[in-house]
DNA sequence: CAGTGGTCTAGACCACAAG
DNA sequence: TTGTGGTCTAGACCACTGG
């Protein structure tokens, strides 16, 4: 025996991603279907369909019932990134983490914001301008619109204690969101709030959070010079 | 019967999630085990974990062997990021397509890129920038460094006709990549490539490509002003 | 140790879409 | 029409890990 059983599915999807790397199935190519490598691997056809869907969901296997499954000819790779609590993305670096709130009141938002959310006009918001600090250096501004008709409990939070992110997170579960990213110039505001001189470019994030069709809440982030967002595909 | 029969891995996966956004299951809180989901479902047990494995892998469910699931309490939701070839991004605009190559030259590449390759000092790189172009107008810039011992047949690809990026794609299977975004100012070479003024703010993405071990190619990305990325969680 | 999720199997039926 | 992937089932064993 050259290789070794191939009787489980990451066995599987690690013969066919060999097959697919090393050219053996070449790009566009169509495959042998899921009866016949199950035979041929000497397990159940369950087992390489797992392998296949796995594959599939990486982007390099495009499957279609009666047509087969072929080899992607351009790979749409899909780089999944976690987004998670600021807090606990400063944390994991060893930082100290701290957060101060620069306003917070209830306001007519401007036209962007509100089709952005996709509000009627009759909606209260409330505008909530804040900082995530890392080592006692601003890490990244928020800049966040909270629909008070979806979340009403949040007025009677206290942000001295926790930040608005977290407590949304906490207590608001959303069923959807979009995000933007994007590149942004620093203008005299959001330099006096990141403590920096204005004209740098900075990293920015624009997230809309939905649970079912109503908005909960609009936030941008603008991060400090030089933050990298990062991934693997 | 109030409720819909619940005999199929996406009705189970559709029910988790509305216990969960209702919070009849609460952050932190220890749901039932597979089979009794199943019994309850009236399904089989695969059915549930396909669906529990579905949403765990979404972020919002936590598994752990002997310990039992539970709904996530900091929820990190993950994106997934979708990485076309730039020629298909921009048609799929209904944009026509362009493309042209500054310079493609056999270079000593600067430390960081050796650094970021993790090459020994003597393999050959090709230094190859190029625009890609929308309708006429600039759109990104690409500024990429290919390992030719990697590679070898690049040598030889005539780059007037196909792109680096569509050439590679087609032509050299990665196994895997980094990828950073990031934020930068258009200085006075790339402020001219993209035909802009300096001073403006580019979103910039930068990708490493390995087949294994070896490095294939560095690509530094940077996109016309205004540029966003987008996508969905 | 024992309970949980993780996986495999053999067989069955279904849903889709190419020819 | 018919071949393909998509899914479900009942049962089994395994692997990890909390107590």
């Amino acid at each position: 025996m050259t290789t070794a059983n191939i009787n489980n599915w990451k066995a599987v999807e690690a013969e066919v991603l060999s097959r697919i790397h090393s050219r053996q199935w070449e790009p566009g190519q169509l495959i042998p279907n899921e009866s016949d490598l199950a035979l041929e691997f000497g397990c159940a056809r369950a087992t390489v369909n797992r392998a296949l869907r796995s594959v599939a969901e990486s982007g390099l296997l495009d499957r279609k019932r009666k047509a087969g499954t072929r080899v992607a000819t351009n790979p749409v790779r899909k780089a999944t990134l976690s987004i998670p609590v600021i807090r606990e993305e400063i944390e994991s670096r060893n930082q100290t983490y701290s957060y101060a709130v620069f306003s917070s009141k209830i306001e007519e938002p401007p036209l962007h914001i509100r089709a952005n959310m996709r509000l009627n006009s009759s909606e209260r918001l409330l505008h909530h301008q804040s900082v995530h600090i890392a080592d006692g250096k601003p890490y990244v501004i928020s800049d966040r619109w909270i629909n008070l008709e979806a979340v009403p409990d949040i007025a009677h939070v206290d942000f001295s204690r926790v930040s608005a992110n977290e407590w949304l997170v906490a207590n608001a579960p959303f069923t959807n969101g979009d995000i933007a990213f994007s590149a942004t110039i620093a203008n005299d505001s959001i330099a006096e709030r990141l403590g920096i001189k204005g004209g740098e470019a900075l990293f920015a994030i624009d997230r809309t959070t939905w649970n079912n069709d109503t908005a909960i809440t609009a936030v941008s982030l603008v991060f400090h010079p030089g933050y990298q967002m990062r991934t693997v595909v």
